[in-house]
RNA sequence: GGGCGGGUACCGAAGUGGUCAAACGGGGCUGACUGUAAAUCAGCUGGCGUCGCCUACAGAGGUUCGAAUCCUCUCCCGCCCA
Protein backbone atom coordinates (compact mmCIF):
# COMPACT_ATOMS: atom_id res chain seq x y z
CA UNK A 1 0.00 0.00 0.00
CA UNK A 2 1.49 3.52 -0.43
CA UNK A 3 1.40 7.05 0.67
CA UNK A 4 2.39 8.21 3.81
CA UNK A 5 -0.56 10.58 3.88
CA UNK A 6 -0.51 14.24 5.61
CA UNK A 7 -2.09 14.00 9.08
CA UNK A 8 -5.44 14.74 8.80
CA UNK A 9 -7.35 16.98 11.09
CA UNK A 10 -10.43 16.02 13.87
CA UNK A 11 -13.36 16.89 11.37
CA UNK A 12 -11.52 14.46 8.81
CA UNK A 13 -10.69 11.51 11.29
CA UNK A 14 -14.24 11.72 12.96
CA UNK A 15 -16.32 11.63 9.58
CA UNK A 16 -18.83 9.43 9.74
CA UNK A 17 -18.39 8.24 13.60
CA UNK A 18 -21.52 7.80 15.51
CA UNK A 19 -20.51 8.17 19.09
CA UNK A 20 -17.94 10.21 20.42
CA UNK A 21 -16.66 9.89 24.02
CA UNK A 22 -14.82 12.16 24.86
CA UNK A 23 -15.41 14.30 22.00
CA UNK A 24 -13.46 17.68 23.46
CA UNK A 25 -10.50 15.42 24.53
CA UNK A 26 -10.05 13.38 21.59
CA UNK A 27 -9.94 16.44 19.15
CA UNK A 28 -7.72 18.05 21.57
CA UNK A 29 -5.37 15.70 21.08
CA UNK A 30 -5.72 14.78 17.88
CA UNK A 31 -5.17 18.13 17.27
CA UNK A 32 -1.78 18.09 18.98
CA UNK A 33 -0.35 15.98 16.91
CA UNK A 34 0.29 12.84 19.08
CA UNK A 35 0.34 9.63 17.15
CA UNK A 36 -2.53 7.71 18.72
CA UNK A 37 -3.03 3.96 20.04
CA UNK A 38 -5.81 2.85 18.09
CA UNK A 39 -7.58 0.03 19.25
CA UNK A 40 -9.62 -2.17 17.16
CA UNK A 41 -10.87 -5.91 18.75
CA UNK A 42 -11.96 -8.61 16.50
CA UNK A 43 -13.53 -12.01 17.70
CA UNK A 44 -11.84 -15.11 15.52
CA UNK A 45 -15.51 -16.57 16.13
CA UNK A 46 -16.22 -17.45 12.63
CA UNK A 47 -13.89 -17.82 9.93
CA UNK A 48 -14.50 -15.39 7.47
CA UNK A 49 -14.98 -11.80 7.83
CA UNK A 50 -17.74 -10.01 6.18
CA UNK A 51 -18.44 -6.01 4.88
CA UNK A 52 -20.35 -5.17 8.40
CA UNK A 53 -16.73 -5.85 9.72
CA UNK A 54 -15.40 -3.57 7.07
CA UNK A 55 -16.67 -0.73 8.20
CA UNK A 56 -14.60 0.70 11.21
CA UNK A 57 -11.86 -1.00 9.51
CA UNK A 58 -11.87 2.01 6.78
CA UNK A 59 -11.75 4.02 9.78
CA UNK A 60 -8.89 2.62 10.79
CA UNK A 61 -7.24 2.61 7.79
CA UNK A 62 -8.45 6.85 7.32
CA UNK A 63 -6.37 6.85 11.13
CA UNK A 64 -3.55 4.41 9.55
CA UNK A 65 -2.76 7.33 6.83
CA UNK A 66 -3.22 10.46 9.34
CA UNK A 67 -0.46 9.07 11.41
CA UNK A 68 -1.97 6.80 14.16
CA UNK A 69 -1.36 3.10 14.98
CA UNK A 70 -4.07 0.68 14.76
CA UNK A 71 -3.86 -1.82 17.13
CA UNK A 72 -5.49 -5.19 16.18
CA UNK A 73 -6.61 -7.38 19.31
CA UNK A 74 -7.24 -10.75 18.43
CA UNK A 75 -9.94 -11.69 20.89
CA UNK A 76 -8.55 -14.95 21.28
CA UNK A 77 -10.50 -15.72 25.00
CA UNK A 78 -13.48 -13.37 24.35
CA UNK A 79 -14.46 -15.51 21.13
CA UNK A 80 -14.52 -18.37 23.11
CA UNK A 81 -17.42 -17.01 25.11
CA UNK A 82 -18.62 -14.96 22.08
CA UNK A 83 -19.84 -11.20 22.56
CA UNK A 84 -23.12 -11.03 24.13
CA UNK A 85 -23.86 -7.48 22.64
CA UNK A 86 -27.30 -7.46 20.47
CA UNK A 87 -27.78 -11.58 21.44
CA UNK A 88 -30.77 -12.70 22.65
CA UNK A 89 -28.98 -16.17 23.29
CA UNK A 90 -26.24 -17.47 24.73
CA UNK A 91 -23.90 -18.17 21.90
CA UNK A 92 -22.40 -21.78 21.52
CA UNK A 93 -19.06 -22.29 23.07
CA UNK A 94 -16.05 -22.83 20.30
CA UNK A 95 -13.12 -24.55 21.13
CA UNK A 96 -9.95 -23.52 21.24
CA UNK A 97 -8.85 -25.38 17.85
CA UNK A 98 -11.49 -23.57 16.17
CA UNK A 99 -10.56 -20.08 17.48
CA UNK A 100 -7.60 -20.68 16.41
CA UNK A 101 -8.33 -21.59 12.97
CA UNK A 102 -10.02 -18.63 12.68
CA UNK A 103 -7.75 -16.37 14.01
CA UNK A 104 -5.62 -17.11 11.25
CA UNK A 105 -7.59 -16.39 8.32
CA UNK A 106 -8.72 -13.76 9.70
CA UNK A 107 -5.48 -11.21 9.75
CA UNK A 108 -5.54 -12.24 6.26
CA UNK A 109 -8.86 -10.64 5.70
CA UNK A 110 -8.10 -7.87 7.56
CA UNK A 111 -5.33 -6.77 5.34
CA UNK A 112 -7.58 -6.48 2.45
CA UNK A 113 -8.73 -3.13 4.07
CA UNK A 114 -6.17 -2.24 6.38
CA UNK A 115 -2.46 -1.68 5.72
CA UNK A 116 0.03 -5.16 7.59
CA UNK A 117 2.88 -2.19 7.57
CA UNK A 118 1.79 -0.10 10.13
CA UNK A 119 -0.17 -2.06 12.74
CA UNK A 120 0.61 -3.67 15.79
CA UNK A 121 -1.46 -6.82 16.28
CA UNK A 122 -1.62 -8.13 19.79
CA UNK A 123 -3.69 -11.35 21.18
CA UNK A 124 -5.41 -11.37 24.11
CA UNK A 125 -3.68 -15.07 25.23
CA UNK A 126 -0.71 -12.66 25.66
CA UNK A 127 -2.12 -11.26 28.68
CA UNK A 128 -4.75 -13.54 29.76
CA UNK A 129 -2.59 -16.72 28.81
CA UNK A 130 -1.73 -17.41 32.51
CA UNK A 131 -3.82 -14.90 34.19
CA UNK A 132 -4.62 -16.04 37.47
CA UNK A 133 -7.74 -16.11 40.41
CA UNK A 134 -6.61 -13.57 41.94
CA UNK A 135 -6.45 -11.42 38.94
CA UNK A 136 -9.91 -12.55 37.76
CA UNK A 137 -10.81 -11.35 40.77
CA UNK A 138 -9.35 -8.07 40.47
CA UNK A 139 -10.74 -7.15 38.06
CA UNK A 140 -13.71 -8.32 38.59
CA UNK A 141 -14.11 -6.27 41.34
CA UNK A 142 -14.04 -2.86 39.15
CA UNK A 143 -17.33 -3.47 38.16
CA UNK A 144 -20.65 -4.36 39.76
CA UNK A 145 -23.56 -7.01 38.68
CA UNK A 146 -26.45 -4.00 38.31
CA UNK A 147 -23.77 -1.73 36.31
CA UNK A 148 -22.89 -4.76 33.68
CA UNK A 149 -27.23 -5.42 33.85
CA UNK A 150 -27.86 -1.85 32.62
CA UNK A 151 -27.14 -3.26 29.44
CA UNK A 152 -29.76 -3.45 27.02
CA UNK A 153 -29.37 -6.68 25.76
CA UNK A 154 -29.18 -8.56 29.03
CA UNK A 155 -32.06 -6.24 30.33
CA UNK A 156 -33.96 -7.65 27.63
CA UNK A 157 -32.98 -11.24 28.33
CA UNK A 158 -33.61 -11.07 32.40
CA UNK A 159 -37.06 -9.63 31.34
CA UNK A 160 -37.81 -12.31 28.93
CA UNK A 161 -37.24 -15.03 31.46
CA UNK A 162 -33.55 -16.09 29.19
CA UNK A 163 -30.36 -17.68 30.55
CA UNK A 164 -27.42 -14.92 30.93
CA UNK A 165 -24.18 -16.65 31.59
CA UNK A 166 -22.13 -15.65 34.33
CA UNK A 167 -19.22 -15.87 31.25
CA UNK A 168 -20.76 -13.36 29.66
CA UNK A 169 -21.23 -11.19 32.54
CA UNK A 170 -17.42 -11.01 32.50
CA UNK A 171 -17.02 -10.36 28.60
CA UNK A 172 -17.51 -6.12 29.04
CA UNK A 173 -14.08 -6.47 31.61
CA UNK A 174 -12.28 -9.01 29.87
CA UNK A 175 -12.30 -6.51 26.31
CA UNK A 176 -11.90 -3.80 28.72
CA UNK A 177 -8.97 -5.00 30.39
CA UNK A 178 -7.42 -5.26 26.88
CA UNK A 179 -7.56 -1.73 26.72
CA UNK A 180 -5.48 -1.91 30.09
CA UNK A 181 -2.84 -4.39 28.19
CA UNK A 182 -2.05 -2.28 25.37
CA UNK A 183 -2.58 1.11 27.07
CA UNK A 184 -4.90 1.87 24.49
CA UNK A 185 -5.64 5.92 23.85
CA UNK A 186 -8.92 5.32 21.63
CA UNK A 187 -10.88 2.52 20.91
CA UNK A 188 -13.59 1.95 18.28
CA UNK A 189 -16.22 -0.42 17.42
CA UNK A 190 -19.61 -0.43 16.18
CA UNK A 191 -22.62 1.41 17.82
CA UNK A 192 -23.67 -2.44 19.69
CA UNK A 193 -20.54 -2.17 21.27
CA UNK A 194 -20.39 1.48 22.81
CA UNK A 195 -21.24 -0.29 26.21
CA UNK A 196 -18.35 -2.43 26.15
CA UNK A 197 -15.88 0.69 25.10
CA UNK A 198 -17.11 2.87 27.45
CA UNK A 199 -16.03 -0.45 29.92
CA UNK A 200 -12.83 -0.15 28.48
CA UNK A 201 -12.64 3.52 29.97
CA UNK A 202 -13.93 2.36 33.69
CA UNK A 203 -11.08 -0.32 33.57
CA UNK A 204 -8.55 1.64 32.97
CA UNK A 205 -9.16 3.92 35.20
CA UNK A 206 -9.60 1.31 37.89
CA UNK A 207 -5.50 0.18 37.18
CA UNK A 208 -4.80 3.15 37.17
CA UNK A 209 -4.16 4.42 33.50
CA UNK A 210 -5.67 7.83 31.70
CA UNK A 211 -9.20 6.77 30.12
CA UNK A 212 -8.92 5.90 26.42
CA UNK A 213 -11.88 7.59 23.81
CA UNK A 214 -14.30 5.93 22.73
CA UNK A 215 -15.58 5.84 18.72
CA UNK A 216 -18.34 4.05 17.15
CA UNK A 217 -19.09 3.79 13.71
CA UNK A 218 -22.28 2.68 12.26
CA UNK A 219 -23.60 -0.99 12.11
CA UNK A 220 -23.98 -1.91 8.32
CA UNK A 221 -27.61 -2.58 7.47
CA UNK A 222 -27.75 -6.43 6.08
CA UNK A 223 -29.03 -7.39 2.76
CA UNK A 224 -32.41 -7.97 4.03
CA UNK A 225 -32.11 -4.13 5.02
CA UNK A 226 -34.04 -4.60 7.90
CA UNK A 227 -31.17 -5.84 10.67
CA UNK A 228 -27.77 -5.62 10.87
CA UNK A 229 -25.45 -7.95 8.76
CA UNK A 230 -24.33 -11.06 10.60
CA UNK A 231 -23.25 -14.33 9.08
CA UNK A 232 -25.62 -15.86 11.47
CA UNK A 233 -28.50 -13.74 10.24
CA UNK A 234 -27.56 -15.23 6.43
CA UNK A 235 -27.65 -11.65 5.46
CA UNK A 236 -23.82 -11.13 5.11
CA UNK A 237 -21.32 -10.66 2.51
CA UNK A 238 -18.36 -12.22 3.06
CA UNK A 239 -15.16 -10.58 1.57
CA UNK A 240 -13.62 -13.80 0.56
CA UNK A 241 -16.82 -14.87 -1.26
CA UNK A 242 -16.02 -15.42 -4.87
CA UNK A 243 -16.90 -11.99 -6.91
CA UNK A 244 -19.54 -13.40 -8.71
CA UNK A 245 -21.51 -14.31 -5.71
CA UNK A 246 -20.79 -11.10 -3.89
CA UNK A 247 -22.06 -9.43 -6.76
CA UNK A 248 -24.96 -11.27 -6.90
CA UNK A 249 -26.09 -10.78 -3.44
CA UNK A 250 -25.29 -6.96 -3.33
CA UNK A 251 -27.89 -6.25 -6.08
CA UNK A 252 -30.04 -8.03 -3.46
CA UNK A 253 -29.72 -5.48 -2.03
CA UNK A 254 -32.92 -3.14 -1.30
CA UNK A 255 -32.81 -0.24 -3.21
CA UNK A 256 -33.48 2.08 0.40
CA UNK A 257 -29.69 0.50 1.26
CA UNK A 258 -27.65 1.60 -2.37
CA UNK A 259 -26.72 5.26 -0.79
CA UNK A 260 -25.52 3.90 2.81
CA UNK A 261 -23.45 1.01 0.97
CA UNK A 262 -21.45 3.76 -1.32
CA UNK A 263 -21.18 5.29 1.93
CA UNK A 264 -19.72 2.83 3.97
CA UNK A 265 -18.44 0.01 2.09
CA UNK A 266 -16.95 1.66 -0.89
CA UNK A 267 -13.88 4.12 -1.58
CA UNK A 268 -16.49 6.77 -2.90
CA UNK A 269 -15.73 10.12 -1.56
CA UNK A 270 -18.45 12.11 0.20
CA UNK A 271 -18.65 15.02 -2.32
CA UNK A 272 -19.68 12.07 -4.98
CA UNK A 273 -21.64 10.16 -2.15
CA UNK A 274 -24.60 13.20 -2.23
CA UNK A 275 -23.95 14.16 -6.00
CA UNK A 276 -25.33 10.60 -6.39
CA UNK A 277 -27.98 10.39 -3.32
CA UNK A 278 -29.46 13.39 -5.22
CA UNK A 279 -29.28 12.16 -8.71
CA UNK A 280 -30.89 8.62 -7.29
CA UNK A 281 -33.83 11.45 -5.36
CA UNK A 282 -34.33 12.89 -8.34
CA UNK A 283 -34.93 9.99 -10.61
CA UNK A 284 -32.14 11.23 -12.94
CA UNK A 285 -30.21 7.48 -11.91
CA UNK A 286 -31.89 5.07 -12.39
CA UNK A 287 -32.12 2.84 -8.71
CA UNK A 288 -30.70 0.08 -10.83
CA UNK A 289 -27.57 1.28 -12.68
CA UNK A 290 -26.67 3.21 -9.42
CA UNK A 291 -26.40 -0.38 -7.47
CA UNK A 292 -24.52 -2.02 -9.98
CA UNK A 293 -22.03 0.86 -9.32
CA UNK A 294 -21.90 0.03 -6.00
CA UNK A 295 -21.52 -3.72 -6.64
CA UNK A 296 -18.87 -3.30 -9.11
CA UNK A 297 -17.00 -0.88 -6.33
CA UNK A 298 -17.42 -3.11 -3.69
CA UNK A 299 -16.26 -6.12 -5.07
CA UNK A 300 -13.54 -4.45 -6.81
CA UNK A 301 -12.05 -3.93 -4.02
CA UNK A 302 -11.53 -7.46 -3.06
CA UNK A 303 -11.43 -8.74 -6.57
CA UNK A 304 -9.94 -6.35 -8.50
CA UNK A 305 -11.83 -4.30 -11.46
CA UNK A 306 -11.41 -6.97 -13.60
CA UNK A 307 -13.15 -9.26 -11.89
CA UNK A 308 -15.53 -6.80 -10.63
CA UNK A 309 -16.99 -6.13 -14.61
CA UNK A 310 -16.71 -9.68 -15.41
CA UNK A 311 -19.21 -10.33 -12.16
CA UNK A 312 -21.61 -7.69 -13.71
CA UNK A 313 -21.55 -8.74 -17.21
CA UNK A 314 -22.35 -12.47 -16.13
CA UNK A 315 -25.09 -11.44 -13.85
CA UNK A 316 -26.57 -9.60 -16.95
CA UNK A 317 -26.32 -12.13 -18.84
CA UNK A 318 -27.76 -14.88 -16.46
CA UNK A 319 -30.42 -12.91 -14.55
CA UNK A 320 -31.11 -9.81 -17.31
CA UNK A 321 -31.10 -11.83 -20.40
CA UNK A 322 -31.87 -15.54 -18.43
CA UNK A 323 -28.96 -17.36 -20.45
CA UNK A 324 -26.88 -20.05 -19.38
CA UNK A 325 -23.84 -19.07 -16.50
CA UNK A 326 -20.18 -19.32 -18.60
CA UNK A 327 -19.40 -22.44 -16.56
CA UNK A 328 -21.76 -25.18 -15.81
CA UNK A 329 -20.91 -27.64 -13.19
CA UNK A 330 -21.34 -30.88 -15.14
CA UNK A 331 -22.55 -34.37 -13.55
CA UNK A 332 -22.22 -37.92 -15.49
CA UNK A 333 -25.02 -40.13 -15.52
CA UNK A 334 -25.81 -43.59 -17.19
CA UNK A 335 -27.66 -42.82 -20.77
CA UNK A 336 -31.37 -43.82 -21.07
CA UNK A 337 -34.89 -42.31 -20.23
CA UNK A 338 -34.92 -41.86 -16.36
CA UNK A 339 -37.63 -40.78 -13.74
CA UNK A 340 -37.67 -37.31 -13.39
CA UNK A 341 -36.99 -37.34 -9.87
CA UNK A 342 -34.24 -39.79 -10.22
CA UNK A 343 -32.71 -37.69 -12.56
CA UNK A 344 -32.98 -34.83 -10.01
CA UNK A 345 -31.51 -36.82 -7.60
CA UNK A 346 -28.79 -38.15 -9.36
CA UNK A 347 -27.52 -35.26 -10.97
CA UNK A 348 -26.99 -33.64 -7.12
CA UNK A 349 -29.96 -31.34 -7.67
CA UNK A 350 -32.14 -32.59 -5.01
CA UNK A 351 -31.59 -33.74 -1.48
CA UNK A 352 -34.27 -35.99 -1.58
CA UNK A 353 -37.03 -37.60 -4.30
CA UNK A 354 -39.77 -35.57 -1.67
CA UNK A 355 -38.25 -32.92 -2.77
CA UNK A 356 -37.77 -33.38 -6.68
CA UNK A 357 -41.55 -34.21 -6.52
CA UNK A 358 -42.31 -30.61 -4.67
CA UNK A 359 -40.02 -28.80 -7.84
CA UNK A 360 -41.58 -30.49 -10.70
CA UNK A 361 -44.82 -29.95 -9.44
CA UNK A 362 -44.02 -26.20 -8.94
CA UNK A 363 -43.31 -25.95 -12.12
CA UNK A 364 -39.18 -25.29 -11.58
CA UNK A 365 -37.87 -28.20 -13.75
CA UNK A 366 -36.22 -27.13 -17.31
CA UNK A 367 -34.70 -29.81 -19.31
CA UNK A 368 -32.49 -27.77 -21.98
CA UNK A 369 -36.23 -25.39 -23.08
CA UNK A 370 -38.92 -28.17 -22.04
CA UNK A 371 -40.19 -27.62 -18.38
CA UNK A 372 -40.93 -31.44 -16.73
CA UNK A 373 -43.86 -31.46 -14.57
CA UNK A 374 -44.96 -34.16 -12.18
CA UNK A 375 -47.02 -36.20 -14.60
CA UNK A 376 -43.34 -37.11 -16.99
CA UNK A 377 -42.87 -40.50 -16.42
CA UNK A 378 -39.18 -41.29 -18.24
CA UNK A 379 -37.76 -38.64 -20.06
CA UNK A 380 -34.55 -38.83 -22.11
CA UNK A 381 -31.61 -36.29 -21.92
CA UNK A 382 -28.83 -36.67 -24.42
CA UNK A 383 -25.27 -35.68 -23.54
CA UNK A 384 -24.77 -31.89 -22.80
CA UNK A 385 -28.18 -31.25 -21.84
CA UNK A 386 -28.36 -28.84 -18.81
CA UNK A 387 -31.18 -29.87 -16.72
CA UNK A 388 -32.08 -26.91 -14.13
CA UNK A 389 -34.26 -25.84 -10.82
CA UNK A 390 -35.09 -22.10 -11.25
CA UNK A 391 -32.06 -20.21 -12.07
CA UNK A 392 -29.78 -20.69 -9.72
CA UNK A 393 -29.55 -24.17 -9.67
CA UNK A 394 -28.42 -26.25 -12.64
CA UNK A 395 -25.88 -28.73 -14.26
CA UNK A 396 -24.54 -29.91 -17.62
CA UNK A 397 -25.83 -33.71 -17.94
CA UNK A 398 -22.83 -35.92 -19.70
CA UNK A 399 -23.93 -39.19 -20.88
CA UNK A 400 -21.18 -42.75 -19.59
CA UNK A 401 -22.41 -45.92 -20.67
CA UNK A 402 -19.77 -47.36 -19.02
CA UNK A 403 -18.50 -45.24 -15.84
CA UNK A 404 -20.55 -45.56 -13.12
CA UNK A 405 -22.34 -42.33 -11.90
CA UNK A 406 -20.60 -39.93 -9.54
CA UNK A 407 -22.90 -37.20 -8.71
CA UNK A 408 -21.60 -34.29 -7.14
CA UNK A 409 -24.27 -33.27 -4.44
CA UNK A 410 -26.17 -30.19 -4.88
CA UNK A 411 -26.29 -27.83 -1.39
CA UNK A 412 -29.93 -27.79 -1.56
C1' G B 1 -32.77 -26.87 49.93
C1' G B 2 -38.27 -25.66 48.94
C1' G B 3 -42.19 -24.07 45.45
C1' C B 4 -43.73 -23.07 40.41
C1' G B 5 -43.37 -22.87 35.00
C1' G B 6 -41.03 -24.85 30.69
C1' G B 7 -38.36 -28.21 26.78
C1' U B 8 -42.65 -28.86 19.79
C1' A B 9 -40.15 -28.86 12.95
C1' C B 10 -34.38 -24.14 10.45
C1' C B 11 -36.01 -20.15 14.31
C1' G B 12 -40.09 -18.13 17.29
C1' A B 13 -44.61 -20.02 18.87
C1' A B 14 -49.80 -22.76 19.06
C1' G B 15 -51.62 -27.46 20.22
C1' U B 16 -52.97 -30.58 26.34
C1' G B 17 -55.92 -38.34 24.18
C1' G B 18 -57.93 -39.60 17.96
C1' U B 19 -59.85 -35.30 12.45
C1' C B 20 -51.46 -33.73 14.00
C1' A B 21 -46.23 -34.39 9.63
C1' A B 22 -48.49 -30.84 13.69
C1' A B 23 -52.12 -23.80 13.54
C1' C B 24 -49.67 -19.01 13.00
C1' G B 25 -45.29 -15.76 12.16
C1' G B 26 -40.25 -15.45 10.46
C1' G B 27 -36.69 -17.73 7.41
C1' G B 28 -35.77 -20.79 3.08
C1' C B 29 -37.33 -22.66 -1.79
C1' U B 30 -40.37 -22.25 -6.35
C1' G B 31 -43.78 -19.80 -9.81
C1' A B 32 -45.82 -15.23 -11.96
C1' C B 33 -44.15 -10.46 -12.63
C1' U B 34 -39.69 -7.33 -13.15
C1' G B 35 -34.57 -3.23 -13.27
C1' U B 36 -32.32 -7.62 -10.05
C1' A B 37 -31.00 -13.07 -6.44
C1' A B 38 -35.57 -6.01 -5.14
C1' A B 39 -40.90 -5.09 -4.20
C1' U B 40 -45.65 -7.50 -4.80
C1' C B 41 -48.89 -11.74 -5.29
C1' A B 42 -49.34 -17.19 -5.12
C1' G B 43 -47.64 -22.08 -3.87
C1' C B 44 -44.23 -25.31 -1.36
C1' U B 45 -41.30 -26.21 3.06
C1' G B 46 -39.58 -34.74 7.18
C1' G B 47 -38.60 -39.36 4.22
C1' C B 48 -40.08 -43.29 0.92
C1' G B 49 -42.26 -47.89 -3.12
C1' U B 50 -46.74 -40.74 -2.69
C1' C B 51 -54.44 -40.93 -2.38
C1' G B 52 -50.55 -45.56 1.35
C1' C B 53 -46.45 -46.44 4.59
C1' C B 54 -42.23 -44.99 7.79
C1' U B 55 -39.76 -41.55 11.06
C1' A B 56 -40.70 -37.16 14.23
C1' C B 57 -43.05 -33.10 19.17
C1' A B 58 -35.87 -33.35 25.15
C1' G B 59 -34.56 -38.97 26.60
C1' A B 60 -36.18 -43.85 28.51
C1' G B 61 -40.15 -46.70 30.06
C1' G B 62 -45.60 -47.23 30.92
C1' U B 63 -51.26 -46.60 30.48
C1' U B 64 -54.62 -46.89 26.13
C1' C B 65 -57.82 -49.74 20.47
C1' G B 66 -55.08 -44.97 19.86
C1' A B 67 -50.36 -40.07 22.94
C1' A B 68 -46.92 -34.21 21.06
C1' U B 69 -51.06 -34.47 24.46
C1' C B 70 -52.05 -38.95 30.55
C1' C B 71 -48.43 -41.57 34.32
C1' U B 72 -43.19 -42.75 36.12
C1' C B 73 -38.09 -41.89 36.01
C1' U B 74 -33.85 -39.17 33.74
C1' C B 75 -31.50 -34.91 31.44
C1' C B 76 -31.73 -29.57 30.39
C1' C B 77 -33.71 -24.34 31.08
C1' G B 78 -36.29 -20.16 33.53
C1' C B 79 -38.80 -17.72 37.73
C1' C B 80 -39.86 -17.12 43.03
C1' C B 81 -38.47 -18.17 48.24
C1' A B 82 -34.15 -19.53 51.27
Amino acid sequence: MNVAAPSAGPEELLRGVVDCVDREHLAARLRSGASLRFKFGIDPSAPDIHLGHTVPMRLLRRWQLAGHLPVLIIGDFTARIGDPSGRSATRPQLSREEVEANAATYLEQVFAVVDPERVEVRRQSEWYGDFSLDSVLELARTATVAQMLQRADFEQRLRQERPIGLHELLYPLLQGYDSVAIAADVELGGTDQLFNLLRGREVQSAYGMARQDVVTVPLLVGLDGQRKMSKSLNNAVGVREPAAEQFGKLMSLPDTQIVPYLELVTATPPAEVDRLAAQLAAGQVHPRDLKELMAKRVVAQFHGAGAADAAAAEFARRFRDRGLPSEVPEVVLPRGPMDPRDLLTGAGLAPSRSQAMRWLREGAVRLDEARLGPDDQLVDFRDGSVLRVGSRRLVRLRTASTAQAEPSRGDC
